[in-house]
DNA sequence: ACACAATGCGAGCAACTACTCGCGTACGCT
DNA sequence: AGCGTACGCGAGTAGTTGCTCGCATTGTGT
């Protein structure tokens, strides 16, 4: 490249020394600015076709990155080589590796939101059967974790508790956001067991999130899948029913 | 598209940091940690007695960090300072930073485990009432985590997927490890639900790992941790209990 | 066709990390 | 006490990382 690279950048502005200490290997946690508000959004708004294009390119490849890798292990380099652009183009865009990430769980969130409100929704419903609500709602998250399993993976393990912006991006609307709803749509159905509504909604949806992502990711490939789907309705079904197992006096007193 | 040009590294990937030697060394017996596939051992065994509790101090100080700030924002220059010795005395027995964490896997394990068999070996025998048992593992295992909730919850949060060896080393005893024989100690239960059992075992350990560490460390602390604990033993039982839930309309409807 | 802005580039930098090495110190034995 | 050595130390090193900045390239309005 016989290009006069120019001189090294006679410009000694000290940067700005961020926060505490965040960061991976080696890397120099410094100038991570964070908004006061600690959104991140788009630093820019792409006006022309290309730029667009770039975003979705660059969102992609980080995805990808982010799900082979591990959030620590990617690098914003790596993540620019593969989409095929420069770190330039990438920090034009996203303020940093953080904010990619926020992308990405919004997406996914997004995603999740639209099959989680119906659900709820027609869990309230008292004429529609649990059995077949359920059944359908876990059908739908496995289908998007499968859709995306690169994102789901990525997002579900290594990611959280990396750094605050994170963390407060990901409970912003988790599975135990909509546990009010939840709560008293399960209060609502005869059918269903009477007890502390709060608690059962908050071990519905933990088990129901944790289940499903396992399932898609995790699970040992010996076991088939549909065994494995089927025992999770079943999980949650029987929890929820009423009737079945009698915690009458029999078993109160077996306790030692 | 101009291509990289290597930027300079002529050397390749002379990296040799994370790895780890095996062999070599030729000395004294180094105490093992837990040797199956010759992981990380400590490189050196502590002779006198103020060796043995540098160690100690150091890995406790390991874990508090690893809890508070997370695997890959730890470093060991901050866990030294925070066990008050050098850089140069944790290296001295642990030749890496995986090392530690690897140390902390198997404390961790070994408590698991402790609790587990039992319990399996319990549940293999009929004529003990199941709730009796599920609710003694429960309270068992949120025990352990509560005993010590900066391993548990560095050890189930950022960690796996962070680098091979560390994978490999959890991998090797989680709870789905004992699949097999909680499998056949279901199936001899005639009090429990027929089914396929392996992955019934398989739902069952993947969610009772799950509820408990959310149970200890990140269910919402509006909810009551007896409610969350009781209603987990709720989804336990229920979920293997036989009878119960039928899938037409339902009948009996007995008051509460 | 022309000017100007939007976009894209990528080498380089400062921060930060995991880990080493040579040397002083405290231990335990005789 | 004296001596060999296990122990402990911490400044220093090589290597990486996230991110910036001046400039080249491409698109758009007129």
């Amino acid at each position: 490249m016989g290009r006069p690279v120019a001189v090294s950048t006679p410009r000694i502005q000290t940067k700005k020394r961020g926060a505490a200490s965040v960061g991976g290997r080696g890397g120099p946690a410094a100038a991570r600015v964070r908004d006061s508000t600690g959104v991140h959004t788009l630093r820019k708004a792409p006006r022309q076709q290309r730029s667009k294009a770039l975003i979705e390119t660059i969102v992609e490849a980080a995805a990808l990155t982010f799900a082979e890798l591990g959030y620590a292990r990617t690098t914003t380099n790596r993540i620019a080589e593969r989409a095929g652009v420069s770190v330039g183009s990438l920090y034009q865009y996203f303020s940093s590796k953080d904010a990619l990430l926020v992308q990405l769980l919004a997406g996914h969130h997004a995603q999740v939101h639209a099959i989680l409100a119906p659900a709820v929704a027609q869990l309230a419903n008292p004429r529609v059967p649990l059995e077949g609500t359920l059944r359908g709602l876990l059908s739908a998250l496995v289908a998007v974790h499968e859709a995306n399993p690169a994102i789901a993976r990525a997002l579900s393990e290594t990611v959280l508790r990396q750094s605050p912006a994170i963390e407060a991006a990901w409970s912003e609307e988790d599975e135990g956001s909509q546990a009010a709803a939840l709560a008293s749509a399960l209060a609502a159905r005869p059918d269903v067991r009477r007890g502390d509504f709060a608690a059962m909604a908050a071990v519905l949806a933990r088990t129901t999130g944790q289940l499903t992502r396992w399932l898609v990711h995790d699970a040992p490939p010996k076991l088939e899948r549909a065994s494995l789907l089927e025992e999770t309705v079943q999980l949650l079904l029987r929890y929820l029913s009423d009737g079945g197992v009698r915690p009458g006096p029999r078993s109160a007193r077996d306790a030692r």
